[in-house]
DNA sequence: GCAAGGTC
């Protein structure tokens, strides 16, 4: 019997989607990376009996990146990324395999069906699909054709049926304008945030982000910030007067009224007016009227209205409300969460979902009377063929969801039943008078019925006091009219939610990553979120838009993106030849990018306004070994030493506090050494400045310090305080910290396994010896007299910390109990023994070095 | 270390 793959675009698809065709008949299992499932089923196709696999891909099998060689940053130009670099694809996820699960399931199948989701983006996925599954398919025999297309607009029955019997073929030139998009993408990106990166970081110690980033819906995100920030800041107040009126009603109840002029900008004017009314006994009613108004119920919820109102009513930032909403989705309670439509399919089932809210504490009452009464027919809203919106799929109290969890949950629930409620009916009353020459109204609304606004109270019409009965004609007696002066206020900060209606308005992001680009200019500093959600702009943030302003406006106007997209889909629509649209824009935005690195100037004078040069910023610190001067310590992100006679910078460890290391020097480069900790609890250990940017061994890594040097005399090297192999990872090995006394400890020089090992020793040395029974060096410790635990009088011992009797009972490891082969049952580690030969061969007692970092450390003797 | 787009 032959074989057809289906593939989907993630695993819930998959199961929906197998579900409808086999009928409900399907075996399922899970694949080899745990995450995707594959259903399987009989059935019949084109005519013939066939096995039915159906699995999916989770998003995107892979991505596109540099060559290795061109990640170097200090290797590369980044001019060099507009052209010369070359790219690859890579795997987007390897923890999932995606490429050999692929290949596991599409072995041998005669057929494959793309159920991708029917945009760009799934469209270039088809294609990444077929790269790793026609290799392993069955040769098709005499031209039969085995690739199809199934497309379709949402997950209906008859949607996914009819999809399935009319199967087209993936559409290559949609899939190109991905491949386009990700290159130009990933090309102007780095080579513009590499530059800045390089170029402000080397000059500026007080620059509070590690990486300045730019990019194509980035940068224009962080613009509409800045551009409300100058709007705010370039206000100017101006004095208005308002003529305010009481009139007296027949309840001896006083009435505000409105002026029809509203407001006017000159205070003799406005007195003028004043002079005219404030004589006045009476006022006429001129006119009353009465409509009925009606506040409509809302439209069905997609990705970015439930982001808005989770911003605005329930203060929860886009990505939180994002993850929320997954867990949600993966846990069953609502439907798939990433949506554009705002109209529910036509064969939907609205009443099934309401039925589940029938006994919820909460809305019990409203929804068993929409189930009685008859639902209300949802508004004709948007459908982008994508997913329906998100509803509600079973009940869950407050008790079950918890905190954040279920104020999402209640408020995509309480939407939905809105959706199918009434609209909300009220009359709006107006009366206008007369008082002297000027006219006045007052307004007021009162509530026919509720409608949806009963399930979402915040929206309700305020209750207010009623308008008098009167009629044209009618007069009333004057209270008072006076003049009030008042001033114009500035805007303020944009509110999240108005952020992604300007992103949303421009096509800056998709539903899925709008959140990421929010949150992406939160975590660089350029912005930062304040009370009620609003963005205020950092410095850092306005310096960089006002720079791109001064320099080439175009790359911070939300334009940058919709041109792109437009030259995008001219290659989605086969009207313009992919290589060619690639090439023409890369040369364009490689011109913008020489002019900007030709112009940085202009930025510069900026930053120097709002930034310390990097000389001037920091404390002096400990000494540069080349010209014995004091280097400054740089306490802001990304933290470093200056020395500003070599003008040289070097890189320090971050998260984390640095010393000066009692004036030691090491002993290659003469870089007085600095102490780097994590903290009184954590870990420490020495660092030379130099050795730690500039690795003097081959098995030293960039970042490193003396804890990882194989020097194998130097008393701060990991050849002098090795002790043995971690008790937890691969690669690391214990070192003894020769600062943590008296309470002394090891830590690992890779992974966060500290270990406590002796209280109340003066010294503490790492001998010479190594221990017979585990090849872990040993250790001589100098109790204090008055403390020591030695039996009898005996202050001072040698022992294995891992073996030694007296040293077990002393030593306690964090993060790692009982992870020692003496602990532990038979393991990966049995009988590999626990030294790592610290010192060169040759030594008295030395064995000879078995890894590879000793024996690197004995070739430099 | 960098972009933006999928999804977990």
């Amino acid at each position: 019997m032959k074989t057809v793959l289906m593939v989907a675009e993630k695993p819930s698809l998959a199961q929906s989607i197998a579900k409808i065709l086999s009928r409900g008949s399907m075996s399922s299992r899970k694949g080899l990376n745990g995450t995707c499932s594959v259903h399987e089923y009989s059935g019949t196709f084109s005519g013939q009996p066939v096995r039915f696999k159906m699995t999916s891909v989770c998003g995107h099998v892979m991505t596109l990146d540099f060559l290795g060689r061109y990640n170097k940053w200090d290797k590369v130009d980044p001019a060099e990324l507009f052209s010369q670099a070359p790219t690859e694809k890579k795997e987007a996820n390897p923890k999932l395999n995606m490429v050999k699960f692929l290949q596991v399931e599409g072995k041998g199948c005669d057929y494959i069906v793309l159920w991708l989701d029917c945009d760009k983006e799934g469209e270039n996925i088809c294609f990444e699909v077929l790269d790793a599954v026609l290799p392993v398919m069955s040769q098709a025999h005499g031209g039969e054709k085995t690739v199809f297309r199934a497309r379709f607009s949402s997950i209906t029955d008859t949607d996914i049926c009819n999809a399935m019997a009319r199967l087209g073929e993936p559409d290559h030139n949609e899939a190109l304008s991905v491949d386009a998009r990700q290159e130009l993408d990933l090309r102007i990106g780095c080579a513009f945030t590499r530059f800045q990166t390089k170029y402000f970081q080397g000059k500026y110690g007080n620059l509070d982000s590690s990486l300045i980033s730019f990019g194509p819906c980035q940068t224009p995100t962080l613009g509409f910030c800045v551009e409300r920030h100058d709007r705010i800041q370039s206000f100017k107040p101006e004095t208005y007067w308002v003529l305010q009126a009481k009139v007296i009603t027949d309840k001896d109840r006083s009435l505000l009224l409105d002026w029809d002029r509203v407001r006017v900008f000159d205070r003799e004017i406005a007195q003028m007016f004043l002079n005219m009314t404030k004589l006045e006994k009476e006022a006429q009613v001129e006119a009353t009227s009465r409509k009925e108004k009606a506040k409509q119920r809302p439209l069905a919820l997609n990705t970015v209205e439930m982001l808005r109102v989770a911003s605005s009513s329930l203060g929860m930032g886009p990505q939180h409300a994002m993850q929320t909403a997954e867990r949600l989705y993966t846990q069953g309670y609502i439907s798939y969460p990433r949506t554009e439509t705002t109209h529910y399919p036509e064969n939907f089932d609205l009443k099934g979902p309401l039925r589940q809210q029938a006994n919820h504490p909460y809305w019990a009452d409203t929804v068993k009377r929409l189930l009685a009464e008859g639902i209300n027919r949802p508004r004709k809203g948007h459908d982008a063929g994508d997913h329906p919106p998100i509803t509600p799929m079973r009940s869950a109290t407050e008790a079950e969801l918890g905190g954040e969890a279920w104020r999402l949950y209640e408020y995509i629930t309480r939407h939905f039943i809105a959706t199918v409620s009434h609209d909300c009916r009220y009359l709006q009353s107006s009366v206008s008078f007369r008082i002297g020459p000027e006219r006045f109204t007052c307004t007021g609304k009162t509530v026919i019925s509720p409608g949806f606004t009963e399930i979402m109270p915040w929206q309700s019409i305020p209750l207010e006091e009623s308008l008098p009965t009167c009629q044209r004609g009618d007069s009333l007696a004057v209270g008072e009219v006076k003049m009030l002066e008042k001033q114009t206020s500035p805007p303020d900060y944009l509110t999240e939610a108005e952020l992604i209606t300007l992103m949303e308005k421009h096509g800056i992001g998709t539903d899925a990553s709008i959140p990421v680009h929010i949150n992406n200019i939160c975590q660089r500093n350029y912005v930062v979120v304040e009370s009620g959600r609003r963005l205020r702009p950092t410095n850092l943030g306005i310096v960089l838009v006002h720079g791109y302003y001064k320099i080439d406006a175009e790359l911070v106007l939300p334009t940058i993106r919709s041109a792109v997209e437009k030259q995008l889909n001219l290659i989605a629509q086969g009207r313009a030849d992919y290589r060619q649209v690639l090439g023409h824009t890369l040369d364009v935005f490689k011109r913008k990018f020489h002019y900007f690195v030709d112009s940085i100037a202009g930025m510069d004078e900026l930053m120097e306004v709002s930034f310390s040069p990097l000389a001037a910023t920091g404390k002096p610190l400990s000494r540069c070994g080349k010209c014995h001067r004091f280097m400054k310590y740089i306490q802001a992100k990304p933290s470093r030493l200056h020395c500003a006679h070599c003008d040289e910078t070097y890189s320090l460890p971050q998260n984390g506090t640095i010393k000066l290391y009692k004036e030691l020097r090491c002993p290659l480069d003469d870089f007085e050494l600095a102490l780097w900790s994590s903290g009184s609890r954590g870990k420490s250990y020495p660092l030379c400045p130099y050795c730690s940017n500039h690795p003097p061994f081959r098995d030293m890594k960039k970042g490193t310090g003396c804890n990882e040097c194989t020097h194998p005399t130097c008393q701060h090297s990991l050849s002098m305080l090795g002790i043995g192999q971690c008790v937890e990872c691969e690669s690391g090995v214990l070192v003894l910290d020769p600062t943590s006394g008296p309470k002394w400890r090891v830590a690992c020089n890779r992974c966060n396994v500290v270990a406590h090992c002796f209280e109340n020793a003066h010294r503490v040395r790492v001998s010479a010896d190594t221990c017979s029974a585990c090849e872990a060096a040993l250790l001589d410790v100098d109790f204090n007299k008055a403390k020591s635990p030695l039996p009898g009088d005996s202050t001072q011992h040698t022992g294995c910390v891992f073996c030694d009797p007296i040293f077990q009972e002393l030593v306690e490891l964090k993060h790692a109990a009982s992870c020692h082969p003496m602990h532990r049952g038979p393991g990966r580690r049995q009988g590999r023994g626990r030294g790592r030969g610290r010192r060169p061969a040759g030594k008295p007692g030395a064995r000879r070095p078995k890894d590879k970092m000793s024996a690197l450390a004995a070739y430099f003797v």
